[in-house]
RNA sequence: GCCGGAGUGGCGAAAUGGCAGACGCACGGGACUUAAAAUCCCGGGUCCGAAAGGGCGUGAGGGUUCGAAUCCCUCCUCCGGCACCA
């Protein structure tokens, strides 16, 4: 009998054991080899078995490609900088590096006693300056090229956090981060033009296949282009014409006012000639709320009449200008014209306030006197439209787009939801953005050979509002580069997604000092071919990486344009909550923290990973749950206890039914495992799995030796991804030496399965009336023969009129009579 | 509102045009045990039936097909994303 399970005794010893013999490091000076990586986390302290998953996904995936004997760079590190190391300096007087440092520590044991692998001679920490002056770098070659810039707008403050937000960064109104209501403010700040790779970021979406539709839509929505054109309108009084943006210029007979954004400089020229007594008043409250006060007031549409008019340039007629709450500065030009019978918002406004509704295309059953009771955005005839009556407004929109640009007052436009990546925030623990402001020179990159710009240490935390760096004195005081005067350095530091919008270019090289990439490196291992993160990312760090990767292209520092082959999102683990008694998202406020220690001490780490690779499909979120630890810990017992059948066996034939039988389930779980893990499936992968210890089971009091130890040596080989410790374990157990990771991933004779008995199923008239056993490979007029007899009892005094046969799956009779 | 995804036993799920429910969990019965735990064996979609066998069954309704969980149309519900974007 063998010695009881004890994955305590066992795991730490292989942990030591893969890392002494360093399974993990690759080099990349050497041929190309595959590379596949896992978002790199933020080093927030403890992981619970929520964040196991895709690492251990990964390190499934990872050691199937060892064992199949591939090149594989799997590297790891952290995406050190961030607000929380900084508000625990506040909190608990412990400074960020030292802190963020420290929680590096716990989760780099953690990862090992998952029994992750990582090639840690790789290993990236984006807070050291070995780092980050690559960031600085890159800043510095992107304001040479116009792609990096300062600029004024009103930006989102978040006001716990203390810091401006990109837009991408704010979730309804929330920063994404805490929560918090966020505010406008009118704020100069440095940008990242991402809108000048607005089309490529969208085209290249169309070249990755292999990522999931859900993350692409979300960016195509995110990039929001929209092709229309800017109409120049007269206003009657001032010397510059007003610009509209439209996409629907052959609805523009229809346009009855011209509606004006709050914050539209035109707005200040009517604040004392509109009629409304409290017109300033209205004008003023609107540019005070919030985005999502604005349109959280029940979607009501306000206005007031500004005195002012427009002359539409097509028709000549005079319009009336409004201002209105509905249209948004940040949004094509700030002013719209509208149609009131062909946009639902334009209606709602007119009918409020009582503006003319004209019918200019007609849709179906629809004429020109037609009274709407809602907008007709549709398609149709364009109708009391002067020269263009007649037309299809398909036809109509590049026919009249033409001719406004003919006549002068029109240009055809793209337009974009996409703002630049606002990167400048007022924390200390980030890259320090490397310009200095001079009296004389104004802003002065810090060049090349003085970088990096390193953090100071002498930060007092917390005590007053505002920037810590700001109050480092030996950081602010500076020498302007250009003329030696004094000179006051940037305090805002970068967004921590500039860090990641590259990290994974960097692994490649990581100790390059004189370059941000090892050119021949990185040009024989980019792309990414597998990359592994949750879908949370989908919009923020996976389109700032794509944008950077492209930069870096533009530079030719990098091949071709797209970072990640292959995208492969995890879902959440979630857990019931003993707050609110819902499935929710792992975390402390919920009470459904399960924490990785308490488990491995009880069950071992194989158990967890077996558990978290079964729960489902490996896409899709998945409920934790304490009785599904112990059946995947109730399959690792088998496999262990199982050694013992093979022992028994031994210099036994055995008999011949039985050892073929075995023998194909060995082969066929070959097959099931391989295909499954190809697909990410390693929920059925396993699921084949349990079906050979049920195989090994049932046979293996008949089963000779031979076939035995092939099935559990398989067994072993194909297990060893999912449970890597307790199948190294066993495979000394059974007299191998070395490591599975070196022993050759199993292949299958397909020969053997195909001598395998099949069973055919017999339709009738589309029903299942019964089944029969016949070898594999039955011609098709056999097959009927075998099914005719099989279903006999339902074919008397019927006429076979049709017979439909699926080789070894099935024969279908169609019966008449 | 728009876009995307999903809906299958008591539960997690499998099957992507060919025997629905593999595998596991929970449950029921049995063996072992003084007893319990652990382990092993057997049984579970549902209805009729003692059984053999049959009817029904993959959110609802319709369609295509010899055959549909899978493809098409209409609708419902849930989840995710975007949301006054002109």
């Amino acid at each position: 009998m063998a010695e009881p399970y004890d994955p305590q005794q066992i795991e730490p010893r292989w942990q030591e054991f893969w890392a002494r013999e360093r399974f993990a490091a690759a080099d990349t000076a050497g041929e190309k080899g595959l590379y596949m990586l896992m978002m790199f986390p933020y080093p927030s302290g403890d992981l619970h078995v929520g964040h196991g998953r895709n690492y251990i996904l990964g390190d499934c995936l990872f050691r199937m490609f060892l064992m199949q004997g591939r090149k594989v760079l799997n590297p790891m590190g952290w995406d050190a900088f961030g607000l929380p190391a900084e508000n625990a300096a506040i909190r608990r007087n412990i400074h960020p590096r030292e802190w963020t440092i420290g929680n590096i520590g716990r989760m780099k044991d953690q990862f090992r006693r998952w029994g992750i692998l990582y090639d840690w001679g790789k290993e990236i920490t984006s807070c050291e300056p070995e780092y980050y002056r690559w960031n600085q770098w890159l800043f510095n070659r992107m304001l040479e090229k116009g792609l990096a810039y300062r600029g004024k707008s009103p930006v989102n403050w978040c006001p716990s956090c203390r810091t401006v937000l990109a837009n991408e960064q704010v979730v309804s109104g929330e920063c994404e981060r805490c929560g918090t209501l966020v505010e406008q403010r009118d704020l100069e700040q440095w940008f990242l033009r991402i809108t000048a790779y607005a089309d490529r970021l969208l085209e290249g979406l169309d070249r990755l296949p292999d990522w999931p539709e859900k993350v692409k839509v979300m960016q195509r929505n995110w990039i929001g282009r929209s092709e229309g054109c800017d109409l120049r309108f007269r206003v009657e009084g001032v010397e510059e014409p007003l610009t509209v943006f439209t996409t629907r210029v052959d609805t523009i007979y229809g346009a009855t006012f011209v509606a004006l954004a709050p914050e539209h400089p035109l707005v200040e020229r009517f604040r004392s000639t509109a009629p409304d007594a409290d017109f300033g008043e209205f004008v003023d409250g609107l540019r005070n709320q919030t985005r999502l006060q604005r349109e959280s007031e029940g979607g009501e549409k306000e206005g007031r009449f500004t005195g002012a008019w427009a002359v539409n340039p097509f028709s000549g007629e005079r319009i009336p200008i409004w201002v209105a709450n509905f249209v948004l500065m940040e949004y094509g030009s700030g002013a719209i014209m509208s149609v009131p019978a062909h946009d639902e918002r334009d209606f709602a406004f007119a009918t409020r306030y009582g503006l003319p509704i004209r019918v200019v295309i007609a849709g179906p059953g629809m004429g020109e006197g037609t009274v709407l009771s809602e907008a007709y955005s549709g398609p149709g005839r364009v109708v009391s439209s002067g020269p263009f009556n007649g037309l299809a407004s398909q036809e109509a929109i590049p026919r009249m787009g033409a001719f406004a640009q003919e006549k002068g007052f029109g240009t055809g436009r793209v337009r974009y939801r996409l703002r630049d990546w606002l990167i400048s925030r007022q924390r200390y623990w980030g890259t320090p953005i490397p310009v200095v402001y001079c009296k004389n020179d104004g802003i002065v990159p810090v060049p090349d050979d003085q970088l990096p710009v390193v953090l100071p240490t002498d930060i007092e935390f917390g005590k007053v509002e505002g920037n810590p760096l700001a109050r480092s004195a030996s950081f602010v005081a500076t020498t302007c580069p250009k003329c030696q005067g004094a000179a006051r350095r940037e305090t805002d530091t970068m967004d921590t997604f500039v860090d990641s919008s590259w990290y994974y270019a960097r692994f490649i090289n990581p100790h390059v000092h004189d370059a941000m990439l090892d050119e021949g490196r990185v040009r024989r291992w980019m792309p990414v071919h597998l990359y592994i993160g949750g879908v949370e990312h989908a919009i923020l760090h996976l389109m700032y990486a794509r944008f950077v990767y492209k930069v870096l292209a533009d530079f030719g520092l990098v091949p071709g344009d797209e970072p990640f082959s292959v995208l492969f999102n995890q879902g959440m683990i979630v857990g019931k909550s003993s707050v609110t008694g819902r499935l929710e998202k792992m975390s402390k406020s919920k009470g459904n923290v399960v924490a990785p220690d308490a488990l491995i001490a009880r069950y071992g780490a194989d158990t967890e990973r077996v558990y978290t690779l079964f729960m489902g499909p490996p896409e899709k979120e998945a409920e934790w749950t304490d009785e599904g630890v112990l059946g995947a810990h109730r399959f690792l017992q088998r496999v262990w206890a199982l050694q013992d059948a093979v022992a028994d066996a031994a210099g036994r034939a055995g008999e011949g039914s039985a050892n073929e039988r075995l023998r194909i389930a060995t082969h066929r779980s070959v097959k099931r495992v391989h295909t499954d893990l190809e697909r990410y499936h390693p929920n059925t992968a396993i699921a084949a799995m349990m079906e050979l210890v049920n195989a090994i089971g049932e046979t293996q009091q008949e089963a000779g030796e031979g076939a035995l130890r092939e099935a559990y040596e398989t067994l072993l080989k194909l297990l060893h991804p999912f449970a890597p410790h307790v199948t190294e374990e066993l495979w000394r157990l059974t007299g191998h030496e070395g490591s599975l990771l070196r022993a050759g991933w199993p292949t299958f004779d397909a020969a053997l399965l195909a001598r395998q008995r099949v069973t055919l199923a017999v339709q009738v008239n589309g029903k299942l009336r019964a089944t029969v056993e016949v070898e594999p490979g039955l011609d098709p007029d056999a097959a009927a023969a075998a099914a005719r007899e099989a279903a006999a009892k339902w074919l008397e005094g019927k006429e076979v009129v049709k017979v439909v046969h699926v080789p070894d799956r099935m024969v279908s009779l169609v019966v008449k009579g």
